[in-house]
Parts: structure tokens; sequence; C-alpha cells
DNA sequence: TGCCAGGTTATCT
DNA sequence: AGATAACATGGC
């Protein structure tokens, strides 16, 4: 067990803002799976408290490296955005492994949260996550993923390189984003789905194809889009909700 | 019951 | 290029 000292970070928010799936509550924290390592993680205040991985993956995978509150001032200032960081902005977009990372968001098209995490749970106990046990399309369909069955099945044969990520079935624009950002360090990259686009139609007046919209968003956010682009999405789900 | 859910693809014009 | 339906399943 570890206590790491941590500054402008909120483990709620970063597990519970849809960027990451693979985790449970469990003794007041979460029990999280990533990059294939299993290990339990909670917050008292500035402390992080983690069992079972070591503190560097830890800083690693949290981002802890991350300054949120210098990203904000890369950023061309407005109330949506501000209101967004204030309710948001101590997440951190986790270092995720480029194939769970794809996989989550194979589960994603047509889904919501709730639902893209039971998937997963599913798929991993069943599988492992391991593309040798992820050939079988009906097997794969009994565990309640619908459609999105055969998009795993290509993705367990052409895998999750940053270059190949376009020819697996299921991958587009939006999932390939959010494997870019979530997994491969793309800050800049602004995924469009239902809610960003209403984001950018309602909060900054912009209504335009997808493609033309995540390019204004990268160019307008700078740098660090992508996090403008999950403290946005946290924000305005809750705020409809 | 009927609609919608962090999309993508095939199939039109 | 731009519009539209289909894709499985579950929740409300």
């Amino acid at each position: 067990m570890r206590r790491l000292t941590v500054r402008h970070f909120d483990l709620d928010q970063t597990l519970c803002c849809g960027q990451f799936f693979d985790w449970t509550s469990e003794d007041g924290g979460y029990r999280i799976h990533a990059s294939g390592r299993d290990f339990h993680a909670a917050q008292q205040g500035d402390s992080l408290i983690i069992e079972g991985v070591d503190e560097a993956f830890a800083r690693g995978f949290f981002a802890l490296d991350h300054d949120p509150e210098a990203m904000l001032k890369t950023m061309p200032r407005d109330p949506s955005l501000e209101k967004a960081f204030k309710a948001f902005g101590r997440l951190r977009l986790l270092r995720q492994d480029p194939w769970e990372c794809l996989v989550a968001f194979l589960l994603s098209p047509v889904s919501n949260q709730p639902r893209i995490q039971r998937n997963l749970l599913a798929l991993r106990h069943a599988t492992g996550l391991e593309p040798e046990n992820m050939r079988d399309e009906a097997r794969l369909r009994r565990l309640g993923v619908g459609f999105r069955a055969s998009f795993l099945v290509s993705a367990a044969d052409v895998g999750a390189g940053k270059e190949t990520l376009r020819r697996v079935r299921g991958v587009g624009d939006k999932v390939s984003d959010c494997v870019m950002l979530f997994a491969y360090g793309d800050y800049g990259s602004f995924p469009i789905d239902v809610w960003t686009r209403r984001v950018l139609r309602r909060l900054y007046g912009r209504q335009s194809p997808d493609k033309a919209l995540r390019l204004w968003a990268r160019e307008h956010f700078g740098p660090w889009a992508g996090y403008a682009q999950q403290w946005l999405y946290a924000w305005f789900r809750q705020e409809e909700r």
C-alpha cells in the first residue's frame, strides 16, 4: 500500500467522466483493471492510496504530472469552459493501454456509459481481453454487446496499432480520436459525439459537419483541447440530466 | 409501446 | 459530398 500526495486531482471525477470503464466500486474506493494490472485506488483529501501497483505506474496512469490549471490558461476564456472546469477540472486524462482503450470504445457506439461498463466487464471476465479469445463472434454476442461483436473480432485481427487503427471495423473518426487521445497522448484531439456536438452548437454557436467541428475545436482550444473536451462533456452531460 | 443511447457502415442521390 | 437506414440490446 502506498500513499501519494496529489494536488488538483479528483479520483471520482477521473473515473466517472466517461474516459475509462474498467472499474468497480470497492471498499470506499475503486477496483481498477488497466494495462493488464489489477489494483485498488482510493482518495482521502490530498492522499491517493494505491494497492497492487507500484508508485511509478500510478503516477503515469493517473497522469499526476499533468497540471490542469496551467492547461486552462492556454485556452481562450469563456463562461462555459470556466463552469465546466469548476465542475470537473480536477479530473486527469488517464494514460490508457491502446488495446484496452480500443476495445472499450468499440463498445461505445449507440450505447451509454453504464452499458459500456457492463459490457466491458463481461467481456474481460469471458475473454481476459485476449485477442485470441475474441474471434468467435457468436460467443461475443452472447455477452450482450450486440452488433459490436463484429467490431471486436476485427480488432482482434488488426490490433490497436496507431497506424492501423482505422482499418479496424467500427473505428471511425470518433473512436479513433478517443484512442488517440486516451491512449496515444494526442492531447489536441477533440472527439465529436452527440454531447460534444451539442456543446459546440449550443455553447459555441458552431454547426457544421463533424469533420469540420473536430478541426475547429482542435484549433480553438489548442494543444490541450482533449482536456477541454472532457471537462465540457462531463459537465454538460450532468447539466442536461 | 416506442424512443434513445460517447457511431459506423452501406447505400442511396 | 451529403442524407438515411440498419445495426443488437437494454433502460425508461
